[in-house]
DNA sequence: TTGTACGCGTTATCAA
DNA sequence: TTGATAACGCGTACAA
C-alpha cells in the first residue's frame, strides 16, 4: 500500500511537503501542490488513518452510541448526526448498545481506545457511567436522556409536557379511565412520560391509580403483556398512553387479540410518528418527536465542544407535537 | 492519558512485559501478569488504538456499509453481524450509504484509511466500485446484492424464487391482473424480484404487460406515486407485488387514498416481515427474508477470509418464506 | 522469562 | 517556501 514517502519520491519532494500539500496548508507552491496531487492519484494513495490519528492524538471521528438500532427514533437521530458531521469532514461510527449496559460499557471503551473526537449517546439507564470519558476529557453529548453525574451538553425533548398534552387530549375526547404503558424505571424518558400523564390527571382532578400504570422494557412483547394485564382488570382503562412505537405494536396487538377497536373501544396515543402510523386502522394518534433535529443539534454541540472544551454545558429542550388521528376518536 | 510505559513503571517491569502480559502471551511469569494487570487497572489504562493498529497494520474492526439505516431489513442484518463479530473480539462500525453512491464511495475510503480488517456491504447499485478495496486486498463480503466485477463472498436471498412464489400465491388466490412495484433498475434485488414475478406469469401462460410494472426508488413516496399510476389506468391491476416494506407503506397509502381495501379490492404482497405487518387492516401478507441470518453468515465468511485470504469465494443463498395474511385474501 | 531498541506512517518543529 | 528529523504509543525481533 502506497505511503506518504512513495508519493514524496514520485513527486520529487519531501514527505513534509506532501503532508502540507494534501492537508491544504497555504504555504505550499501551487505547482508543487499539483505535482503532489497527481502523484497521489497515480499511486492510489490513501493516508494511513491510524498513523495520522496517532500523530494528531485525535481522530476526525464521532462515536454515536444509541440504545436501539431497530428503533426508528434513534436511526433518525443518527441521520441528523451524520449529515452535520459529514459536512465538516467528520465520520460517524454508529454503535448499538441494544438497551444493554454491558454493550454500552464496551462501546465506551472502544471510543476511548480509538481516541474519537467526541461521543454522542443516549444512556441506557441512570446507571450509565461516563467517568472514563470524563477522566480523559473526551467531550460527550447526551441525547434523549440526560447523563447522570457530570454536567454535559444535553439535547432532550420536553416529553413530560408532551405526555401531559397527549393525556389531556384523551380527556378532551371523553376518555375517562386512561392507562399508561411506559418504559423501565431508571430510564428518564419513561419516568417523564409517566409524570406528564399524572400531571394531566391531577389537573383534571382525577386520582391516578397505579392499577392503570404498567412499566416494561421499551419493546413490543413487554407492552403486549402490559396491555393485556391492564385490559383484563375488572375496571379496565378506556384509553392508553403508550411510551414508544415498538410498544405501540405490542399494545395494538393486545387490543386486536381482545377484539377491541382503537378509538371506538380504547383510545390510543403513542410516542413517535412512524411511517406506518397513518396506515393502521384507525390511524394512530402520535406524539411526534423531532428526532432528526435532535441529531443535528447534538452534533453541532459536540463539534463546538471539540473545538472549545471550556464551553459551559447547555441543555437544549425541543418540543414534541401531537398529531391527532383516528385512534383517539370514538 | 496513561500509556504503556506508565503501566510499566508502576508495575516495575518493561513495556515489553506489559504488552505481553496484557495480550495474554503465555511466556510471562504469572506473578508479573498479576502486577501488570493491577497497575493497568489502577491507572485506568486503555491501550491507544491508533498506535496499536499502526503497529499491527490492521484494526480489529469490521466496517458494515448498508444502503439504508432506516430500513429494518438492513438493521436486522447489522445485529447479526454485530453478534458474531463481538463474540470474537471485533468491533463493528456501521456506515449508512443512504442508497447514495457518493456516500458509499466515501465510506469505502474511510474503511481503507482506517485499515479495517474487512468490509461487509450491500452495494447501492451495479455501479459500485470496490477496486480500491480489492487493490489493497481488504476482504469484502457482499450482502443482499452481489458486487459487480470481482468475485467475492456473497450472501443473498433467493429473491427471484420468492417473488415467483409470492406471485403464484396471488394467482392461486384468484387475482388475475397482478402488478409489480419494484426498485430502480441497476439494483439486483429490484431486477430479481421483477424477474420472479415474470417467471410466475409466464408459467401461468399470462403475458406480462409493462403497463403493470413500475420501477421507483426503494422508498415510500416513489411507491405511492407508482401505485397511483398503476391504479389510475383503464385496466388497473387487481393485485400488487411490492418490493420492500418502505414501498409497502407508499402502496398501501395509495390504496387507502383511493378507497380500495387490500385483499378484497386489491391483493397485496410485500417483501420484508416488519413488526407492523400483522397490525394493519387487513394484516399484510409478506415475504420474510432471513435478515439476521444474512448478517451472521456474512460476518462468519468475512472473519474466515480475514484469517485466510486465499479461501475461494463462495456464494450463500438463503431462502425466503411467504407469510400469508389477510391482504392476499379476497 | 525479561529487557532493549527499532519501526510502523504521519505531522509538527525547527533550521535553512 | 522547503526539507530533515523527532515524536506519537505500541508490538516484536533480538539479545541477555
Amino acid at each position: 500500500m502506497a505511503t506518504i514517502s512513495d508519493v514524496a519520491s514520485r513527486a520529487g519532494v519531501s514527505t513534509a511537503t506532501v503532508s502540507r500539500a494534501l492537508n491544504g496548508k497555504s504555504t505550499v507552491d501551487p505547482e508543487l501542490v499539483a505535482r503532489v496531487i497527481a502523484a497521489a492519484r497515480e499511486l492510489g494513495y490513501q493516508p494511513n488513518g491510524p498513523a495520522r490519528n496517532l500523530r494528531r492524538q485525535e481522530a476526525a471521528v464521532l462515536a454515536l452510541i444509541i440504545s436501539d438500532v431497530e428503533n426508528p427514533f434513534f436511526t433518525a437521530i443518527a441521520r441528523g448526526v451524520e449529515d452535520v458531521a459529514h459536512k465538516v469532514g467528520y465520520s460517524v461510527v454508529l454503535c448499538n448498545a441494544d438497551e444493554n449496559a454491558a454493550k454500552e460499557r464496551r462501546y465506551i471503551d472502544v471510543a476511548i481506545q480509538e481516541r474519537v473526537a467526541g461521543v454522542i449517546m443516549s444512556p441506557t439507564s441512570t446507571a450509565t457511567n461516563i467517568d472514563p470519558l470524563v477522566n480523559r476529557s473526551t467531550p460527550v453529548v447526551a441525547v434523549d436522556r440526560p447523563l447522570p453525574g457530570h454536567p454535559s451538553d444535553t439535547v432532550l425533548v420536553d416529553t413530560r409536557l408532551a405526555a401531559r398534552e397527549a393525556t389531556e387530549h384523551l380527556l378532551a375526547r371523553g376518555y375517562r379511565r386512561i392507562g399508561c404503558v411506559t418504559g423501565p424505571s431508571g430510564v428518564r424518558t419513561a419516568e417523564d412520560r409517566l409524570a406528564g400523564y399524572r400531571d394531566a390527571l391531577r389537573a383534571a382532578n382525577q386520582r391516578g391509580s397505579t392499577r392503570l400504570v404498567r412499566r416494561t422494557e421499551f419493546r413490543a412483547p413487554g407492552a403486549n403483556r402490559a396491555a393485556h394485564e391492564l385490559l383484563a382488570q375488572p375496571e379496565p382503562p378506556d384509553a392508553l398512553l403508550v411510551a414508544n412505537s415498538a410498544m405501540a405494536i405490542g399494545a395494538l396487538g393486545a387490543l386486536a387479540e381482545r377484539g377491541l377497536r382503537p378509538g371506538r373501544d380504547v383510545g390510543v396515543v403513542a410516542f413517535d410518528d412512524v411511517p406506518w402510523a397513518a396506515l393502521v386502522d384507525p390511524p394512530l394518534t402520535v406524539v411526534a418527536q423531532p428526532a432528526y433535529e435532535i441529531g443535528t443539534v447534538a452534533a453541532q454541540l459536540l463539534l463546538a465542544r471539540v473545538n472549545d472544551g471550556a464551553r459551559p454545558a447547555t441543555t437544549t429542550t425541543l418540543a414534541a407535537r401531537l398529531i391527532e388521528r383516528g385512534s383517539s376518536h370514538r
